[in-house]
DNA sequence: AAGGATGTTGCCTG
DNA sequence: TCAGGCAACATCCT
């Protein structure tokens, strides 16, 4: 379910409840967070930062992250127990199988907005001074490095590299600086793509490499583990380039 | 129909 | 002491 543009999504489910200024009548469930801390204040907003969905009250912020398995109802429940149910005089807000902490603070002092790759504070120009700060990376784990591209998952990832026409293995300083801009970009614009297409119903449809075993000029696509965290990556070898690393520079 | 996955944390081990 | 490995979470798709 949940990458980036899946929250955004969420957020903007509930927003349209326009629930701003309810008190939140009651507050229950599994999670191991302070209810009586929320207990009756006013809600102020709801917000996401990359995977983080934000409810936002005067001074302190509940973040859900609904890891690989996580779900939500809107006004309605499931059979499992909820791990967080809010109640408010016009709606009932429930999630199940997620992380829910409680943080003291609001919302906009506890993120560094630019990183987040649904965010209009996107800042294209950081994400490479923060990628150029790891040479040594590989593109697969850069990218889906949250402090780097916040809400990148694995699909985004592996769509990305392809649209770039970057192989997961190469490394950050092994590319070229512009080919990293142009990575960037993409990985900002098939995010968007991925919102509109997931709204529509059409993601998998669309879907140029990921899971798939020929990409759309018709090459063999491969599947291999890649990276510290063993994601899969799939790959076209003929679309896709591999920079060889240390080309350019001396001694490596 | 068993196995794995759009993800992260935290515990255990060496 | 710390990095790496991997179970846990509980659901849905292939």
């Amino acid at each position: 379910m949940p990458e980036g543009p899946s929250i955004v999504i969420l957020k903007e489910s509930v927003q349209a409840l326009q629930l701003e200024g309810q008190p939140l009548l009651s507050v229950s469930g599994t999670a191991s967070i302070d209810f009586k801390r929320i207990r009756n204040q006013k809600l102020r907003s709801f917000n996401s930062w990359g995977k983080h969905f934000l409810i936002c009250f005067d001074d302190c912020t509940i973040r859900i992250h609904l890891l690989m398995f996580g779900s939500y109802r809107i006004n309605e429940r499931k059979d499992s127990k909820e791990r967080l149910s809010l109640v408010f005089k016009d709606a009932e807000l429930n999630f199940y199988t997620c992380s829910v902490k409680l943080l003291e603070g609001r919302d906009e002092d506890l993120y560094d907005w630019s990183s987040d790759i649904m965010s209009r504070h996107w800042a294209p120009a950081r994400a490479l001074e923060k990628l150029q700060a790891h040479p040594d990376a590989l593109l697969c784990d850069a990218l889906l490095d949250q402090d780097i591209f916040s809400g990148v998952g694995n699909i985004i990832k592996n769509e990305a590299l392809y649209r770039s026409g970057l192989q997961p293995y190469n490394t950050v300083a092994a590319v070229p600086v512009a080919r990293l801009r142009q990575l960037i970009g993409d990985t900002r614009r098939y995010s968007a793509d991925f919102l509109h297409w997931k709204k529509e119903g059409t993601l998998k449809a669309h879907w140029a490499v990921h899971t798939k075993k020929v990409c759309p000029k018709g090459h063999t696509v491969l599947k291999e583990y890649t990276g510290k965290t063993k994601r899969r990556s799939f790959f076209c070898p003929l679309c896709q380039e591999l920079y060889r690393d240390g080309v350019g520079k001396a001694g490596k």
